[in-house]
DNA sequence: TTGAAAGCGATACCAC
DNA sequence: GTGGTATCGCTTTCAA
């Protein structure tokens, strides 16, 4: 391959006239000529290996996500780098497939790449893994959390209104007449499934229903596991179709089964809308139903899936945003959360 | 940061005497302990692109597909992740969005980046693009084709039977009753759409059923416009939603619509289940159907729905491993097409 | 506007 | 086993 040494004899210029052009600055119009012809003989490319090796930049910026099996880090992710590519920025994105290792690998990895930043949807990395290696090199790196916070970590987030979302599911549920409500969350250590619990909890007291008493955050109990009581409401699954599934059945399978069900993410809601179908339970009439993220499956059953649709372009977008402005240098700004509003496509009937 | 440098001033080393150490070579254990100690003491990590140029390779591979929005390309690139990181390289994931131009960018800015070898699904850039690609930086860069082929460009790929994947869901509806069968396939420039599009064919020609005239692959006729034919038994879509939807619509308000239907991808799957639901046609009953891909998706609708099933995973591991011999030098091995069987979940009911 | 030369951080050859 | 040093390809100061 040739290098900007090759394009320098043919052209008959010296190195820095050429990096200079290459780079836009002004040559003389002749000498851009010869500098053109050159490079298209040659085929020359720019080796950014070496040119991030001077300028401590590479363009790059890396995407840290769980897992790329369902449409809602595809459609962020899509967003994020439409966002950075109009400012020069290509983002390279890593799946760590939910395994708390490879999301340290990855991450340190893309560090030791030097990226110029970082867009993570955290799942088991803690605020010190992470203050470790936004300060691996020299000044700190930025990096913008999405979908999910660290407790601990400042930095920009964005993130949905978790709470007011379910808030808002169980609201309707209740508004239809429902009394006896069930939800399936995640792991209460990630802060989206916290935050989806508590809005859930305030719908009940705002409208005094009794709230089960195991159905409390984990920072406000020692509520962990998610076989903490087969009877109550409150059921915590991993956010996988394979939780979704068993808790919908382990739901219908008490004495005394919610008359509605609130399932707060994708693989989740199909895994419960599938053990319900297999149950012969039709959600939505048998029983009330809100799922979560699965828009297109909201059109495909009978009838219609009320379901909760968080905004993912925009989080990409807003998170692409705010990752250009502290790579461009805005330092002195303080740390957000933008917090964005998801929507509820409300199908809900109303009970008897 | 630190660099090398210091560490070797921290250990009292010289520079040759860590960067071998550091790259597995022997040292004295009384050193050893030193320079883990300063390694420790000052958080060194190494600069991978100070290594790479040097070395000239940065063991990491880049990913490029048309979208990460289904889940489709997200389970082949988890496999191919996994392979790959057994061997010590990471993968670097990029999606075009199903534009052209930014197909061609994506694979320049990898190649510019100094990838060792790259995983392409591609859809839009050429043979002569391809091979600019490949042999811009010094010796040929491995790089192999998952799921679409490219005419003209020699090369490893892993590819699905897709000829034998519609054979065998047509013959299916054939076998139960149905004459008149429909198909919805992708541009007929894409290699998967076009060969399913022979598959069909062939299965038809093979049980004595007159095909269309205009049911002919792009390769052997002008047909390529999606609006050639509004009766049709062959539509041509976009491998889009959209596409579904509006050609199970065309479908059925065809004078003779057919009696069953094979929908050739993901996307276009739900779009006609999509469509299907809100005419109120009950698929696998009122007409026979047979979709791609969509496996989570024929456990939720009644009856369950008959789904060509393809290998992701093993597609994406038999990528990996492909790509592994080639960067590790196998350059006398030929070119070679890996080609996967499908799998045809079926729930076909024979005709009344 | 142009060019000579230093240096980014690491590796690897070669002499000791 | 250890260390001095040239070098990878590029940018950037500074002097001309």
């Amino acid at each position: 391959m040739s290098t900007i040494k090759d394009v320098s004899k043919y052209a008959g210029l010296s190195l820095a006239t050429i990096s200079k052009y290459l780079n836009g600055g002004n040559v003389r119009s002749d000498n851009r000529r010869k500098i053109d012809e050159a490079v298209e003989a040659l085929g020359y490319r720019v080796n950014r290996n070496a040119r991030s090796l001077k300028t401590n930049r590479t363009m790059t910026v890396g995407v840290v996500v769980p897992t790329l099996s369902i449409p809602f880090f595809g459609s962020m992710i899509s967003a994020l780098d439409q966002t950075l590519r109009t400012n020069g920025y290509t983002s390279f994105v890593c799946s760590y497939d939910f395994d708390r290792d490879l999301e340290l690998e990855k991450l340190r990895v893309l560090c030791n790449n030097n990226v110029d930043g970082i867009v993570l949807a955290a799942q088991y990395v803690s605020a010190a893994e992470l203050n470790e290696i936004r300060n691996a090199r020299g000044q700190q790196m930025p990096v913008v959390l999405v979908d999910r916070t660290i407790a601990g970590f400042v930095c920009d987030s964005i993130v949905i209104d978790n709470l007011n979302a379910t808030y808002g599911a169980v609201e309707q549920l209740i508004n239809s007449g429902h009394r006896r409500i069930g939800i399936i969350v995640g792991p209460m250590d990630i802060s989206t499934a916290n935050e989806r619990m508590i809005g859930y909890r305030r719908a009940l007291k705002d409208y005094g229903i009794p709230v089960d008493a195991d159905a409390v955050p984990v920072s406000e109990s020692s509520l962990s596991s998610e076989d903490g009581n087969f009877n109550s409401m409150v059921q915590i699954g991993k956010y996988d179709f394979e939780s979704g599934y068993r808790l919908l059945n382990r739901f219908m399978e008490m004495e005394q089964p919610p008359t509605a069900l609130c399932v707060t993410n994708y693989d989740m809601t199909m895994g419960a809308v599938t053990a319900a179908h297999e149950r012969n339970i039709v959600l939505g009439r048998d029983i009330g139903f809100v799922g979560f993220d699965a828009v297109d499956l909201c059109r495909i059953v009978t009838p219609p899936l009320s379901i909760v649709e968080q905004p993912t372009m925009l989080m990409g977008q807003r998170a692409g945003e705010i990752l250009l402005r502290r790579m461009a240098g805005e330092t002195q700004e303080y740390h957000q959360i933008v917090r964005l509003k998801s929507h509820l496509h409300n199908r809900i009937v109303t009970l008897g």
